[in-house]
DNA sequence: AGAAATTAGTTAATCGATTAACTGCAATAA
DNA sequence: TTATTGCAGTTAATCGATTAACTAATTTCT
């Protein structure tokens, strides 16, 4: 079948040891092999068409140069443009990257992590799901670098992450929200079982109290396995409830949520204000702006990619690097018909 | 650092050779070690949390159990589905997968391929992107197992694919639209640099003649890195040349065209109607429900993948698969007014 | 009883690349 | 002249797992 060319038939070519092959091709021969042999043995790799082969180089290197990416599901949109841009940096440090969907599945989660283990992954990227969080411990302990990114965990202590400020993000929408004259939001997410997504209700409850003096704000959770057939009487009974605006926690709520404005032709912001976490290019068909917070995806990415690799260096500090979000202000938070100065 | 637990550890543990140990961990040991020290060693290796090392498996077997998979953006929605099937699938089949996105760019993809073959990778999915044939030439003659997704290379021969039928495809929604008394479509597309592009388009146009006896049927190409740009005022001028629908090729430009809809109020279906290639979860928060074409995903990725374990396990048959697609028609293409029977 | 077969293992080469430690030889220094 | 240094390589162990080929003891068959 395939039939490679290793070090070996270089050397058997020219008649010398695989060592000075490897040495040379590695440049690491500088006194050691003269440089015409050196200039003979890469002209004999380029013309074998000479590739190494990874595995024994990782194999006897204990590196694989290969980072494992785990997340919750790659064809969602949020994911899938970290994920790009985790490529592109890995590519940068010429990582390579494999991956694995959990679906928020703690088996599937510990699964692939031993399967990424298994293949000798030099370091971890993860979105852990809930009830994970011995798993992080495992890994802390056994001191495989690892790099969590998008959650949080606070009970495990010691660890790196990458990630936004949930609570402030989701403070700063209430902010907005009541700058324009909205008196009475809700916001709409999904059942609360990760720390990330309270701490996004957190923020806005505690925002609406204080800045609104609402004394029990509304946060409507939805369970995703039920998300499409609930949201709609949740909506509709919102907008009976005189809720002036709507905010999305997260990008696939969002869609379903508009779906029922438009069902039910909806004026947005008129009828109801709408807020939106996380962007997407899709917003744009919606009949009005939509205002977002936008998530810095790419410095998620890179930061998180860089972080791994100083792990994989020998960096032992454990560094948590949390980055600012922006409300991306459009016309479905405009100024409301009933606020006035 | 990370000190794993290796085959020797057992082996030294339970005073025996490593080989007893491998033939009992793979279960190849009836016959060969007695039932009692085998579930001895087999106590052992749970006791010691062994895990194997699929590194030295892999340099030993000459088998990875890897699949690469190059596609041209994981961020971009096609292809994350697609890959979220094809990782289900390969996880089936005890297969990971390792990934890269190529932009359209024939560097990035030779660099690509050439990364996956380093790193041994049993057999490659791909999307290539144009002037790659040579590329696809090389892997064929070497009998590296790979498998054309989404894209053909018609003037290479022998190579396995998993596609759909885009002329077909194309035919039929001009078949739909005529049924539904559109009289002037145009379709909006990208550059085509990719056959199966130009095949979606010679569908629209042979269609269009044939079926509305139209001399120069209307297609708009547009370059991707100036889409947002020019796609509103092509879409302005076709409304003003009296095209009742359009047709977009692929969900990209879909997205870019409606917002242009959007901005200017057009009603949709009633001054143009729609339809649009692949399916979006976010056509449900456009004003007017979606005609599109569907195309079979989970088949694109379940069968590339099977196909692909095929030929890794050495079978030598070229072999083409085209799926069917479907049109799931919507309000968007709803019989049209100017229409009578 | 002696040959053949079965049982229960061990030995050692191998996959491909890396690298510490070594060998000769020539040139330079003391 | 002898010792030291530099140059140009080679040798062989190693990473962890697999597996063909072997050994040695016991059992079965004729």
């Amino acid at each position: 079948m395939r039939k490679r060319i290793s070090l070996k038939d270089i050397a058997n070519e020219l008649q010398v040891s695989t060592a000075v092959v490897s040495y040379v091709l590695n440049n690491k021969y500088e006194g050691r092999i003269s440089e015409e042999k050196a200039v003979r043995i890469k002209e004999m790799a380029k013309q074998l068409n000479y590739f190494p082969n990874y595995i024994a180089k990782s194999l006897r290197k204990y590196k694989t140069l290969t980072i494992g990416l785990i997340i919750a599901d790659i064809s969602n949109l949020f994911y899938s443009n970290i994920v790009r841009y985790i490529e592109d940096e890995s590519k940068k440090h010429n990582y390579n990257v494999i991956f694995g969907s959990t679906d928020e599945s703690t088996d599937k989660f510990k699964d692939l992590v031993q399967v990424m283990l298994s293949r000798q992954v030099d370091g971890i990227i993860l979105a852990a799901p809930k009830g994970t969080a011995d798993t992080l411990v495992y890994l802390r302990d056994h001191h495989i670098p690892f790099v969590l990114i998008d959650r949080y965990f606070p009970s495990v202590s010691d660890i790196n992450t990458v990630g936004i400020n949930n609570y402030q993000a989701s403070y700063a929408v209430v902010e907005h929200l009541v700058a324009n004259g909205y008196k009475k939001p809700a916001m709409v997410t999904l059942s609360a079982d990760l720390f990330h997504m309270q701490e996004r209700a957190m923020g806005f409850k505690n925002a609406s109290m204080e800045l609104l003096e609402i004394k029990s704000p509304e946060v409507i959770e939805i369970k995703e396995e039920v998300l499409s057939e609930e949201i709609e009487s949740q909506m509709l009974s919102l907008l009976k409830d005189g809720i002036d605006l709507v905010y999305f926690s997260t990008n696939k709520i969002a869609m379903e949520g508009l779906a029922v404005l438009v069902k039910h032709n909806i004026k947005v912001p008129e009828e109801m204000g709408i807020i939106c976490f996380d962007e997407a290019d899709a917003y744009k068909i919606f009949n009005t702006s939509i205002t977002f917070v936008k998530q810095p995806l790419q410095q998620i990415g890179s930061e998180s990619v860089e972080m791994l690799i100083s792990l994989i260096n020998g960096n032992r500090f454990a560094k948590s690097i949390v980055l600012g979000t922006q409300i991306i202000a459009h016309n479905s938070s405009a100024p409301h018909k009933k606020s006035s100065k």
